[in-house]
DNA sequence: AAAGACTCGGGTAATTAGGGGC
DNA sequence: TTTGTCCTAATTACCCGAGTCT
């Protein structure tokens, strides 16, 4: 039991899902994500589990997968600095 | 190193192959390519994969696709070779 | 104490998923 | 065999103002 999980904020899981933040939070309402709340009521989530979820770890949905690019990206910039949204619409 | 981790979503890999989303979201369901499944069921895909298959890389007779006489008897071998996943990392 | 950036909450439009048939 | 279009249901994205975190 490595409690060496850091604690993401939703604007975090939201980037490495390509999601909006508000989508994170619907996630932890509905269940579907662990989250712990600081006094003042914002959302953390374990880093662990968030990985887990997009390894897709304990789910295979379709084709199997093989190859484990390992995802390494250290976030030091906050984000692809970049298109974080594509504009389509 | 960056390889490129950012995530797709259906509407965009359909709008760079010019198909409508429900074929990308097809070819996801045939394991043609690699997808990542959010909480809510919905698709996400590899920016550097999805490139990787518009540059040709999954395909290796390009030539052979104009005169494609009909596929008459090569027995659907039990392994698709899945060419789909790239393992160049 | 003050400022900036982020998150919270609710509500509405757009996108996506899945099946069926051409 | 593959793709495009139909439908309904579910999920997600962007709008606002107010509060919280660093």
């Amino acid at each position: 039991m490595d409690t060496g999980d850091r604690l993401l904020t939703p604007g975090e899981v939201a980037a490495l899902f390509r999601v909006d933040p508000k989508t994170v939070t619907r996630w932890a309402a509905a269940g579907r994500i662990g989250s712990i709340r600081t006094p003042g009521g914002h959302r953390r989530f374990r880093e662990s589990e968030v990985r887990a979820l997009l390894e897709g770890e304990g789910m295979l949905d379709e084709a199997d997968e093989m190859g484990r690019p390992r995802n390494a990206g250290p976030t030091a910039s906050t984000g692809p600095a970049g298109p974080a949204n594509a504009g389509m619409y």
